[in-house]
This record gives C-alpha cells, sequence and structure tokens, in this order.
DNA sequence: ATAATATTGTCTATGTTTGTCCAAACAAAT
DNA sequence: ATTTGTTTGGACAAACATAGACAATATTAT
C-alpha cells in the first residue's frame, strides 16, 4: 500500500541507482525526484509514463498507482468516501456510454 | 446522473428562485453561480455546504454529488477506472485504520 | 576525510483559480 | 416598444498554487 512516489523509491533502490539517474531520464532536477519520491511534490501523469519505461513496468499498474493517489488525496477525509466513489463509478461509466453519442456530463467543457 | 450544478439549477427552477437569490445565500456573483450551474466553474465545499442549507437539502448528499464530480473528472479519461477506484478505495481504508496509529500513507504532509 | 548522494529551503517564473465588474443578450410584462 | 428583471459572457486583476533552478546543508559510504 504505497503512493506514487514510494514505489519510484522502492524500485530505483532496488536496482541501487542515485536520484541523479532516475532523475536524468524524466528530466527533472534530483531535488524534484527526491520531493516527489517522499510525497512533498506531486508527479505528473508524463512523468509516470517516463518512470514506466525507465523501470520497464507495466504503465498500466503505474498510471492506477498515480491516479488512485489523486483521488484518494481528494476524498479520504470525507465520511462517505464508498458513497462517493460509487457515485464517480457510475457517473464515469454514464459518460463513457454517452461519449460515444456525444457526452453530456461534461467535464471537459470543451 | 446530474452534476452538481445542475442540481443546484434544478432545485433553484423548481422554486422559481432567480440566480440573484441563491447567488446572494451563497455570497456569491451572480455571473459565477450561473458558471457553476453550467458547469463552466466549479463549485467550492463551503458552497456546497450552503446551498445544501439554502435548499434544506440533505448535506452528505450534496457532497457525495460534489466530490464524485471531482472524481469522475480526474479519471473519466483513463481505460482503467474501475482498477483506479478500487485501489483508491483500499488506499482510504488503509488511511483510516493506520490513521488511528499515525497515517504513513500521509497526503496531507502533515 | 572525502566524495557521492540525498534532503531542504528559498527564489522566481509561470500558470491556474477566483472574484469583480460591466455590458450584452435574453425574456417577460405592461 | 420600452422598461424591468434575469442570465450570460468577457475583460481584468488579485490571490493562490506549482514547477523548477539553485544553493546550502545533511547523510552515507568508502
Amino acid at each position: 500500500m504505497k503512493y506514487f512516489g514510494e514505489k519510484i523509491k522502492d524500485l530505483r533502490l532496488e536496482r541501487n541507482l542515485p536520484l541523479r539517474k532516475v532523475a536524468a531520464y524524466l528530466d527533472i532536477d534530483t531535488s524534484i525526484l527526491s520531493k516527489i519520491e517522499r510525497g512533498e511534490r506531486e508527479a505528473n501523469r508524463e512523468m509516470v509514463t517516463k518512470a514506466a519505461e525507465f523501470f520497464n513496468i507495466n504503465e498500466e499498474e503505474f498510471l492506477t498507482n498515480f491516479f488512485s493517489d489523486q483521488v484518494a488525496k481528494i476524498i479520504y477525509k470525507e465520511n462517505n468516501c464508498d458513497s462517493i466513489l460509487k457515485v464517480a463509478e457510475e457517473k464515469i461509466k454514464y459518460i463513457k456510454t454517452k461519449s460515444l453519442k456525444q457526452g453530456d456530463l461534461n467535464f471537459d467543457h470543451e
């Protein structure tokens, strides 16, 4: 049960790499990677993709970890998290079926 | 299957109120409420609470609607939404049990 | 002790969000 | 048709958040 940064760190240590190496690949400063690993800064989607590439890990797994962090972060303080997730799931299903014939619940708002 | 703003709008129209009235109670400009109703701007938690108060609606229901919007918005484009939600659920459970004895997965970052 | 690595804090640039204000568009009423 | 009330849109500015660069400090290993 680790958040994204921790996973990165684990992988990095597992392979005995310095921040420098990974940071270089992700094209960010070591200090930033350090912060990401400790949850002090947020990664972004691009970094997730690159990191999956770098560590040769299934990207989807990484993305799931990354996004679930974000979701958890938004709602973990609420006391009805379960219903929130349930409703969110329904909304997404709804969007995905509707989006075939032009979405109504438009989050993008073009 | 409506997003938060639409719900507000429905309630407002149901009761034949102008934006002005509701906006005044929420202490925001009418133009902003108009935008929220149409999904062009985001509401915030305080507005949700106040709106529940104003319309005399169960606050939790409102909050669920509000937060599920946010969750959906973040992940709806991904193709593994279901796993994301599932993992998020687990993470939250984990946080909530752990937080009794000092959380590890700290999103707040104290 | 030295060198490599990692962490931390500060600064700046940049972007995003948020609200205010005004004017245009629209609707309804008299 | 003109007035009145309502809704919407856009310009603008203030407040806020975020990312990254960099330098200083701390930690670890040899």
